[in-house]
Formats: C-alpha cells, structure tokens, sequence
DNA sequence: GATAGATAGTGATATAATGAACAATAAAAA
DNA sequence: TTTTTATTGTTCATTATATCACTATCTATC
C-alpha cells in the first residue's frame, strides 16, 4: 500500500475547488485553467495543479481541466462519490441548525439518526428522522453502519458521546464542543471551535502590537 | 514596528491553551508545566513552550507556569482582555444558534446588531438586541463602532453583505457562506466551511487508497 | 506540416513548522 | 552552602509545505 503523505490543507483546498467548479460547472463553462481555478479560490495557480499532482493528471497541457470531469475526480477522491450515514447528537441550537442545513445531503451526508437526553425532544421528528434518547444509540447507530458523528452537546457531555460513539463503530466524529476529546488513534476526530475563529480575528486585527 | 511572524497554528493552540486554563484554574490549580498543558489539549510540551516563547517568558525553571498569570496573558495576546462589538447578518437556523450561544459572550463577543431581511424577522428581538433590516447595517455599524461581522446568509448574499460590513467600518468578518468573499486586504477574513470539515474526515476514512 | 501560444506537470529551491536536545536557572534537599 | 531535581527557554536538525522556474505537450494558425 503506497502511503504517500498528502497535506490536509490539501484536502481542504480541494474541498473548496470542488464546490467551485460545481458553481462554474452550472454557469455552462465547460474548461477551466489552473490560473483560472486559483483567481476564483484565492490561491496560486502552481498550488491548484500541486494539489491535484498528488492524485494524478486530471488535465490537457495547453488547453486547462475539463470541469465536469475534474469535480467529479475530486468528488471521488474526497470519498463523495458515495453517501455517508451520520448521527448527530445533542439536539440543541447548533444541533438543530445542522440537521435542517441542505448543505450536507447534497454532498452526501444523510443524517440517518439524532439523539438527545431531552425527553421532549426525543419524541420529536426532524426532516423525517426521530429524535430518540441516549440509551439507542448504540444499537441504532450499529445497525445503521453509521460511519460519522457530530457532537453539540455542552462541553461537560462531550467525552461520554464519544465514547458511545466509538463503541457503536463509528470511524469519524466531528465535535462542536469546546473540549479536548480522547478518542482511539484509528478514529478520525476533527474539531469545530467557533469562538477559536474569532479570536484568530481578534489576534490578527490587534497583531500590530507584536 | 518589529513585525515577527507568528503562525495562525500557534494563535490557533493559544487560544485552546487558554480554554484549558480556564478550566484547570477552575479546579484551584496553581501551578502546570508545559507537560502537563501538553497532555490536557493534545499536543509536544515543546510545542507549548515555542508557542508561549514568541510573546515573552511566562514561566519560571524548574517550576512551570502560574495557571492564572498565563491565562491572562495568552487571553490579552489575543485580544480578549477587552471587549469586541459583533454584528451578525442572517438570522436563520445557524445564526440564531450563534446569537444565542453563551459561550461568545464568555469570551468577550458581544453581539450588537442583528440584520435580515425577512419582514418577520426583522420586527423579533434576540437576547435584548432588535433584529433589524439590512438598510439599517452600515448606519447602525458605523455607530457602535462593530469591528467584527459574522455572515450566515445565503451564499448568494454573502458578497453582498461583506461589502455592506466593509462600507460600515468592521475590522474582521467570520463568514459562514460556503463561497469565497473578496474583501480590501486590510479587512481580516476568515471562512467557516462546516462541509469541508466533514470532507475531510471522508477522506481520511479512505485514504487507504493512495 | 511546421510554428506559435498556452498551460499542465514536475523537479529544484525556499520557507515554515515541528521536534529533539540541551544549557540555564529556580526551588528543594542534603 | 552545595548538590540535586525539575522544567523552562532556546538552538539546531528535521520534516513538511509552498513557491518558482522549467519542460512537455496540446491546439490552433500559418
Ligand atoms: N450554539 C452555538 O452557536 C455554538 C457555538 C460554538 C460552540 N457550540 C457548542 O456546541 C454545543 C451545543 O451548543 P448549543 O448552543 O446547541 O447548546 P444547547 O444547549 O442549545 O443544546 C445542547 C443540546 O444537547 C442536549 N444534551 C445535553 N446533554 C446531553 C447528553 N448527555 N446527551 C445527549 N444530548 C444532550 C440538550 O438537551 C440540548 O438539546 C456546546 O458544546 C457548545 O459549546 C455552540
Ligand atoms: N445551517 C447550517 O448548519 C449551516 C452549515 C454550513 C453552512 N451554512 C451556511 O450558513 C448560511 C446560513 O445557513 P442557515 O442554515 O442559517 O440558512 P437559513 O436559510 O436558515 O438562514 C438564512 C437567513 O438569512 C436571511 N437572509 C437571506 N438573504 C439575506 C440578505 N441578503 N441579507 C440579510 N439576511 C438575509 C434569511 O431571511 C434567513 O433568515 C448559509 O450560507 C449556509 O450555506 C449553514
């Protein structure tokens, strides 16, 4: 098995190619060049075609990418060609933002289960999926081969969901809580600090002083 | 004006630093090494110690670091021993979630004007600030003096409403809208893409393959 | 066809970030 | 005091990432 080492702000930034092309995809433009691509993202056209170099010769030296072509190659590589089954739990406002976002399906993503402690909230219906308590999710989210997770529970909840989730054989969480997750080295754990953001925002606006 | 290069992964670390403290200052804790920091968010001792060692020397040989002491300075590095007034345009599902999250405020946020352009919306009242229509933006921006703006709007809108932001006067926009926002290059952008974080797991799921 | 113009792919180079090692130094123990 | 122990601050080496410059190759035109 090659394991060539790829940069995850690679795999960001073909994320974000992706959703670029779809976007110049339906204006009809049917070839697009490196220099073309990195104008519409924000980068350097010799890191468009870096990143893509890592996966293979998508292109046509003189001519650029076939669009059509070059999103769906990068679809396949960002493991998009098929659809994900995720959980969330912690159905609160975040929770729920999430779940009715139509971002995700279209990428793929179907939330196939949602828990949360509440009782008035599990016994809810969300897009058509039932809210259910805690004490389910073990056994739904096996049953359901639930490969991904998101946690927006309060902080002080997070490690328990997690460990649910592991046992239940998820291999990804995304964790929304502002708190440091144990998880077993061959789970993918990413995660989502928004307050960190701002003040990424805060440093830089005042970052005169250094 | 002495313009040392700091990295955003330390600002990043930083900011996580000082969450950890908070908590471990909680607990009546004096006293932690860099090891111990370490251990608590997941990271080398010596990547604490480079981190703290861009803004000075905070701790004391032999013996570690004074938990409130450094918090208070990894919080004033990042701009967070005043506080920033925040505006947030598009008050859907994600941005009710933000407005109404207690953890900005915590740190300093504080949410000064909401926009939409939602008749219904606009005329509601979150946490004690009206919601109000867009015409309102720059002329309510320019007099509080908002130096942050948050974009959860479609991304249609998005450029839009970042131009609006510009106009009135904000330092830094944390915009939500899946698409790229062109702003002046002293405006401090930074995008939250919740799908490419989701991407980004998928692939590492899969990244058997190369 | 041959030639010009455009643009992908790629190896070399530069820059940045991380990691490991260690000297400096403060506190505690002898 | 002196010695030992702990742990920082910092240097140097290593690794990772991004940029640059060049070569290969395609299309269109003469
Ligand atoms: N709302 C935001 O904008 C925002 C921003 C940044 C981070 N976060 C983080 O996201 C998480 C959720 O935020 P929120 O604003 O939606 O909070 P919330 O209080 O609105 O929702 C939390 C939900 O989790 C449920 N819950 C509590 N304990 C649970 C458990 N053990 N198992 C299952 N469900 C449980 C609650 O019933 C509630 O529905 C928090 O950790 C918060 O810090 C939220
Ligand atoms: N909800 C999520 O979980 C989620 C996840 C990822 C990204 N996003 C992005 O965040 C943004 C908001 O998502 P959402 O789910 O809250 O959408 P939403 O449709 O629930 O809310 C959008 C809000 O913006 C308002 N709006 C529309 N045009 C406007 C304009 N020109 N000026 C001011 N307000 C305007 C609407 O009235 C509505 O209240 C979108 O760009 C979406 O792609 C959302």
């Amino acid at each position: 098995m090659k394991t060539l080492k790829i940069p995850e702000a690679t795999i960001i930034r073909l994320s974000v190619y992706s959703r670029y092309l779809t976007e110049v995809d339906r204006k009809g433009i049917v070839t697009i060049s490196s220099g073309e691509i990195a104008e519409g993202v924000g980068v350097s056209p010799a890191q468009v075609r870096k990143d893509l170099a890592y996966f293979g010769e998508f292109g046509t030296r003189g001519v650029g990418y076939n669009v059509k072509d070059l999103r769906r190659h990068i679809l396949k590589i960002l493991g998009l060609s098929v659809d994900w089954s995720v959980t969330l739990v912690g159905l609160g406002n975040l929770g729920l933002a999430l779940t009715t976002y139509k971002g995700f399906r279209e990428r793929g993503f179907i939330i196939t289960s949602i828990f949360d402690t509440d009782p008035g909230k599990a016994a809810t219906k969300i897009n058509g999926v039932d809210v259910m308590p805690l004490e389910r999710l073990v056994e739904v989210v096996k049953q359901n081969r639930t490969q991904i997770g998101i946690i927006t529970v309060p902080a002080a909840a997070a490690q328990d969901i997690a460990d649910m989730m592991v046992k239940a054989g998820v291999q990804a969480i995304l964790n929304f809580a502002p708190v440091v997750l144990n998880v077993p080295a061959e789970i993918e754990l990413r995660n989502v600090d928004l307050a960190v953001n701002l003040e990424v925002l805060t440093f830089n606006i005042g970052a005169q002083r250094f």
